[in-house]
DNA sequence: TGCGATGCTCGTCCTGCATG
DNA sequence: CATGCAGGACGAGCATCGCA
């Protein structure tokens, strides 16, 4: 309480110093994640008056998280925008949250969107599912879901993530003391020089891990991240060559991706593929003006070339053409009218092979999304769309893939189209099959069923006692599977609920707290350890509490409370909450109980509804779930499906239908997904052995 | 003591990115 | 390289507070 008064009692003077004396101790040069900075900050190191570290962190959290300060900064930014806050708000209480607001939010992912589109489509379809129960089929539409299906959903990510990009580089280009701290290195003129490469002459390229380019006279910042550089021009400015407009080149290792926003352009290059894309009135190709953004690597390039196409000449409009080696799409593009779009922008990319046209509004053969349009292409396939407008491509129900002899070149490549032809819902499966069969095996097709196994991100694992009915439903289990407790590291047994199999209380993982061995002591630490006790923490419960259910209505209304009538103990959620501040904690995480003002310590265990998962996954869970190392919890999962709706046709789901480039996740997510193959794997030929 | 209101968190999913 | 987090929605669980 006294600590809870102590909070409540900073003064706007006393957060200012608190302020002054964090921009005092932040290291310099501030160039971490405000993040990292703010981890290995000395929080000692600031107590004042009767403020502890502890309650001085505690306040820093409380700034940062009410006022929503942007978190793409430096800590020493952020300290900034924190003192500006306060004075304001002694100003004008209108005033203060302003200049806080604002934080660049990163783009959605392809999945999320899916699952946003569909949601509210599943929602009324099937009202009884639950929230939980909806995500799990949704995530099993979205992995089943066509590669041309979801296309949509990359290139929508691809689109915003360059747009977030700019942004974040605009942001950061404001913020004079990074592009100081950026001046000062050296692999600026590196890159700089590499900027000016005659051949890309617009494209900013770092091979290596070169950070920063600048052009002398126009501000422009180019960062690198990793092997990857991004060079960008703010406005009237440019790395590239644009005098006028600005363009932003990013490389992203051996990719290439051409965007043209407004006034800019991005040059960005995908490994073997490459994206143009021009949203609104840019001109990237070849405006004589501004300077062409396309840019080609090793296996494919982006044509700007005027010679190859005439789509690319658009004075107002942007346009993007490439013409791989052997790309059909470039082949139409020269000698059609195809990926035209007078107002619109229209982008047409084939690499190696492939090539992939799709138009949705007023592209015939390209696509063209409102004031933009994509094509891609596939390696050895060949796809074209075109669901409104397109007088190219149709597809008779489901496909998505089509051909149009006459309109389009596109959509046919002699040696290697791969034209839809299952009329019912995997037909693209199959296209694709026929495709990559020859390399990757990859890719199933089932036409009927969603069996397929094809590039499925996630490992669907079933614990050993779940294993036996390949379509026996998390749903239609009987609530005795659910002593079966779940393989997660969520799950954390505590010694004294074992005697209840499956009704482990779980200790939610914190980042940091998975990895402070002391941890598992502090679980459950009684209150009486924080400085000023909380009133009937929750922490404190012992146990035998536990039995004494509640009468919640709550509660009562849970479905499943028949079967677990007791409580167990709770055990404390968040390592910070429970143990010293000193070492540990991170940002978002308080350092002691008694200093939480609003967040009651909570224990990460699930009520009864949650032991007996009738509904839920958690039905399938296996008995070995303290030992078990943290993985990820998502492994864990059941990919039974006998409660899931029937899959429905992807007719309506799509309004455009679009190939997916195989390989359009990231390597990240890539080498996430072998090892849950791995994972997989391994379960499946251990399961026997392992622990009960 | 019980209940409603309130607020917070979890759980689901996937993916990209940041971090250690 | 491995891992955690953020991002979306939202029902459900849970603790706390206030009131009857």
């Amino acid at each position: 309480m006294a600590a809870a008064k102590s909070q409540d009692q900073w003064s706007q003077e006393d957060v200012l110093t608190l302020l002054q004396a964090m921009k005092a101790i932040i290291p310099s040069p501030d160039i971490s994640e405000f993040k990292a900075t703010e981890y290995h900050l000395d929080w000692n190191n600031l107590a004042f008056k009767n403020y502890s570290g502890s309650m001085c962190r505690q306040k820093w959290m409380d700034l940062t998280a009410k006022q929503q300060v942007r978190k793409h900064r430096t800590l020493e930014e952020l300290v900034l925008d924190a003192e500006k806050h306060v004075q304001n708000l002694s100003k004008s209480p209108k005033n203060y949250v302003e200049p806080l607001r604002n934080p660049l939010k990163k783009p959605l992912t392809p999945y999320i969107r899916f699952f946003l589109a569909k949601r509210p489509k599943y929602v009324t379809q099937y009202p009884n599912l639950s929230t939980v129960d909806l995500t799990k089929v949704l995530s099993k539409e979205f992995r089943e879901l066509p590669a041309e299906h979801k296309v949509k959903y990359f290139q929508d990510f691809q689109i915003e993530k360059l747009e977030y990009n700019i942004n974040l580089a605009i942001f950061r280009k404001k913020s004079s003391d990074l592009l100081k701290n950026l001046n000062k290195s050296n692999v600026l003129e590196k890159q700089s020089s590499i900027a000016q490469s005659p051949k890309n002459s617009s494209v900013a390229q770092s091979p290596n891990n070169s950070s920063v380019a600048q052009s002398p006279k126009n501000s422009s910042v180019a960062q690198s991240l990793k092997n990857s550089s991004v060079a960008q021009s703010l406005k009237n400015s440019s790395v590239a060559q644009s005098p006028k407009n600005s363009s932003v080149a990013q490389s992203l290792k051996n990719s290439s991706v051409a965007q043209s926003l407004k006034n800019s352009s991005v040059a960005q290059s995908l490994k073997n593929s490459s994206v143009a894309q021009s949203p609104k009135n840019s001109s990237v190709a070849q405006s004589p003006k501004n300077s062409s953004v396309a840019q080609s690597l090793k296996n494919s390039s982006v044509a700007q070339s005027p010679k190859n196409s005439s789509v690319a000449r658009s004075p107002k409009n942007s346009s993007v053409a490439q013409s791989p080696k052997n790309s059909s799409v470039a082949q139409s593009l020269k000698n059609s009218s195809v990926a035209q779009s007078p107002k619109n922008s229209s982008v047409a990319q084939s690499p190696k092979n492939s090539s992939v046209a799709q138009s949705l509004k007023n592209s015939s053969v390209a696509q063209s999304l409102k004031n933009s349009s994509v094509a891609q292409s596939l390696k050895n396939s060949s796809v074209a769309q075109s669901p409104k407008n397109s007088s190219v491509a149709q597809s008779p129900k489901n496909s998505s893939v089509a051909q149009s002899p006459k309109n389009s070149s596109v959509a046919q490549s002699p040696k290697n189209s791969s034209v839809a032809q299952s009329p019912k819902n995997s037909s693209v499966a199959q296209s694709l099959n026929n495709l990559q069969n020859q390399k990757n095996s990859s890719v199933a097709q089932s036409p009927s069923t969603s069996e397929v196994p094809r590039k499925s991100p996630r490992v669907v694992k079933r614990s050993s006692m779940s294993k036996a009915p390949e379509n026996s439903s998390r749903v239609g289990q009987s609530p005795s599977t659910s002593e079966v407790p779940r393989k997660s590291s969520r799950v954390a047994q505590s010694p004294s609920t074992s005697e209840v199999p499956g009704k482990s209380p779980r200790v939610v993982k914190r980042s940091s707290m998975s990895k402070a061995p002391e941890n598992s002591s502090r679980v459950g630490q009684s209150p009486s350890t924080s400085e000023v006790p909380r009133k009937s923490s929750r922490v404190a419960q012992s146990p035998s509490t536990s039995e004494v259910p509640r009468k919640s209505s709550r509660v009562a209304q849970s479905p499943s409370t028949s079967e677990v009538p007791g409580k167990s103990p709770r055990v404390v959620k968040r390592s910070s909450m429970s143990k010293a501040p000193e070492n540990s904690s991170r940002m978002g995480q308080s350092p002691s109980t008694s200093e939480v003002p609003r967040k009651s310590p909570r224990v990460a265990k699930r009520s009864s509804m949650s032991k007996a998962p009738e509904n839920s996954s958690r039905g399938a869970q296996s008995p070995s779930t303290s030992e078990v190392p943290r993985k990820s919890s998502r492994v864990a999962q059941s990919s039974s499906k006998a409660d899931v709706p029937e899959k429905h046709s992807d007719d309506d789901d799509d309004e455009c239908p679009i190939t997916l480039d195989a390989t359009g996740t990231s390597q990240t997510t890539q080498k996430r997904q072998q090892r849950k193959r791995k994972d997989e794997t391994n379960d499946e030929s251990g399961s026997g052995s392992k622990k009960f």
